[in-house]
RNA sequence: GGAGGAGUGGCAGAGUGGUCGAACGCGCCGGUUUCGAAAACCGGUAUACCGCAAGGUAUCGUGGGUUCGAAUCCCACCUCCUCCGCCA
């Protein structure tokens, strides 16, 4: 959410900044519904002035005034009630508007439509030449017990799987290992709920929009797709203690993503599953853009550095402003190399958001002066799984159908190659 | 799931229809005093919105309602506590 103020007098920025994310709102009705609701405030509040002014003098009156001047409150509520009602309307029109207010993009951000105009910032690591065909890692992972999707279909239904054996290790590896790898950085773990009321969910930004993408329970709550929805609405309606910031949170959930607008995409395999794990960078910074810049670029690299400890090539872009989400102000994605697709896929997402979030859930500190900031946010991948298993397992797969294992992974995986079991 | 109790400012806690944004205390900030400190004393100490300002409005878990007027009465919901049941 952005601030009012800031709306009506930057509006040509923020309708620029629309256009940019190729988000359509409404901002000439939002300013008009605005005048209205300040209009209608002004006078609402006149109103209940002299209401609360003639109640001071009612316990003083004399008898005859005090009739008289309930008998004139009597009138001045009926107008008063009809004032309210339409403000209601008013705001319930203004507060629909607010929420559909995106984010403006910062300058670096470069025009596009989709994530075919991202722009590719840094490539690392040389991709594996394979002196025979690479195989996809459903087919490795099958070979070699580590996944089984027909059971998995069988019993959780589209894009179900069960990982087994060495790749039910595999993912416990890459937990621990990231574990131990990130917490070097400073951070606080937690394990936060998946289960989380609808509230947290606006502010952190997926609702109102996006409810199609979300799994939803008849008590009304709702399945988060990432723990920074939990690890947001950790400290909402709180003032945080300035000497405190930046927090910094890694917090690992299970996540449940719909899918609702890819029912054609990525059928096979684990990059695209309805329920996965993962490891989340969540910051809570000082309200400064240098602030968010800064702790940005740092939850960036540091996925980037744990993916080169892997020794898996990637490459990182500058999301355009059409793949950008309402509330980010810039994001950057990090793909690995999927040799079995020849292409690179995303891994993780760095994206900060300003206040926007912040404001939304009502996050602040107090600033040296003592006066109340809303603190900024933003919000990173560590890593996915099983996600992360697809270019790992394709990286690393060998002529004979087995795969190594990353030398940073294998004092977690207490091997150095997953083969076939010898008969 | 059943029975009962409770939610007031940073904390603690009064207030059961009107002068209550809210007593008293603690804490915190500033001052007096002091070589310095403690104690004592004096003053201050929520947030948001509207407004150039003066000022105004709202907020006592949340949302409705009754009333000229609600922290206070009524209804619903949420959260917490105690007991019983169930359970990893």
């Amino acid at each position: 959410m952005l601030d009012i103020t800031f709306i009506r007098e930057n509006l040509e920025l923020v309708k620029a900044g629309a256009k940019k994310k190729h988000i359509e709102v409404d901002l000439d009705r939002l300013m008009s519904v605005d005048e209205k609701r300040r209009a209608l405030l002004v006078e609402i509040e006149t109103m209940r002035a002299k209401q609360n002014e003639v109640s001071d003098m009612v316990v003083k009156a004399s008898p005859e005034e005090k009739e008289k001047a309930i008998g004139e409150m009597r009138v001045l509520k009926e107008t008063l009630q009809g004032k309210e009602k339409e403000m209601e309307e008013v705001m319930h029109e203004w507060q629909l508007l607010m929420v559909a207010v995106p984010n403006i993009p910062d300058l670096s951000v470069p025009d596009g439509d989709s994530d075919a105009d991202n722009k590719e910032v840094k490539v690392w690591g040389g991709k594996p030449q394979f002196a025979f065909t690479p195989k996809s890692h459903v087919e490795l992972m099958q070979d070699l017990e580590m996944a089984d999707f027909e059971r998995g279909t069988k019993v959780a239904g589209f894009r179900g799987y069960f990982l087994k054996g060495d790749g039910a290790l595999l993912s416990f590896a890459i937990w621990r290992y990231a574990q131990d790898f990130f917490l070097k950085k400073d951070f606080t773990p937690m394990i936060v709920p998946s289960l989380v009321k609808r509230v947290a969910f606006l502010g952190s930004g997926y609702l109102p929009q996006g409810e199609d993408d979300l799994y939803k329970t008849q008590d009304g709550d709702f399945l988060a797709g990432t723990a920074e929805v939990a690890t947001m609405g950790y400290y909402m309606n709180e003032v945080l203690p300035k000497e405190k910031l930046p927090m910094k949170f890694l917090s690992f959930s299970p996540c449940f993503r719909r899918e609702a607008g890819a029912h054609g995409k990525d059928v096979k395999g684990l990059i695209r599953v309805h329920e996965f794990f993962k490891w989340e960078q969540v910051i809570v910074c000082e309200g400064t853009h240098e602030e968010s810049v800064k702790w940005h670029e740092w939850v960036n690299r540091n996925t980037e550095e744990f993916i080169e400890s892997l020794e898996i090539p990637y490459h990182t872009v500058l999301n355009c402003g059409g793949d950008l989400g309402l509330g980010q102000v810039k994001k950057y994605d990090i793909e690995l190399w999927v040799p079995g697709e020849n292409t690179y896929r995303e891994i993780s997402s760095a994206s900060y958001f300003h206040d926007f979030q912040t404001r939304r859930l009502n996050i602040r500190y107090r600033d040296e002066n003592g006066k109340m900031q809303y603190s900024h946010s933003l919000n990173s991948t560590a890593i996915p799984t099983p996600r992360i298993l697809v270019s790992l397992i394709e990286n690393y797969q060998q002529e004979d159908g087995s795969i190594l294992i990353p030398k940073a992974l294998q004092q977690y995986m207490g091997k150095e190659k997953i083969e076939k079991a010898k008969a």
